[in-house]
DNA sequence: GCCAACGTTGGC
DNA sequence: GCCAACGTTGGC
């Protein structure tokens, strides 16, 4: 069983759709201890929902993590961490802030209840739901 | 651009 | 160990 995540960004700084382009990125640069910890609780084939923060304000995307967690090569001797991401697919529907601020079933949505937390965990059902309102289901796994 | 929320820092 | 000050994030 996979785990289940929130990941957010600014579309300015990286957007899901330079992930599709590319392919792989490094998830680093994260300096917030809550959110460290969750990156250090991610393992190879955990899926993750994608935020635009800002300029945006919705779930736009599905992500996988592809590496193990390592150390942030962006604060060398520093105890942060990063990991590697891949693109999984794009929601048919992108699901706003204000849908899921709507929703009685997504109060304790991480985006609803931890706002500015930028690696969250997300329960299987909320994953779940979220997918149902971008209209999505996640392609065959192989 | 403002401001609320929240995490972190540092003085005591 | 408390708490005020400060910085950052992100929604509006």
């Amino acid at each position: 069983m996979p785990s289940y995540w929130l990941i957010k960004v600014e579309p300015s700084v990286y957007p899901f759709a330079k992930l599709l382009e590319e392919g792989s990125t490094e998830w680093s640069g994260v300096r917030n201890f809550q959110a460290r910890n969750n990156l250090r609780a991610m393992a190879p084939g955990d899926l993750a929902l994608y935020y635009h923060s800002q300029e945006g304000k919705a779930v736009v995307g599905v992500a996988q993590i592809t590496s193990a967690p390592y150390p942030d090569p962006t604060a060398p001797g520093e105890d942060w961490t990063a990991v590697k991401v891949g693109p999984v697919c794009t929601l048919k529907q992108e699901v706003t802030l204000a849908q899921v601020k709507a929703i009685k079933g997504l109060a304790k949505f991480p985006l609803v209840t931890h706002s500015r937390l930028s690696v969250a965990k997300v329960t299987s059902e909320h994953f779940k739901q979220i997918l149902a309102l971008g209209k999505t289901t996640l392609p065959k796994r192989r």
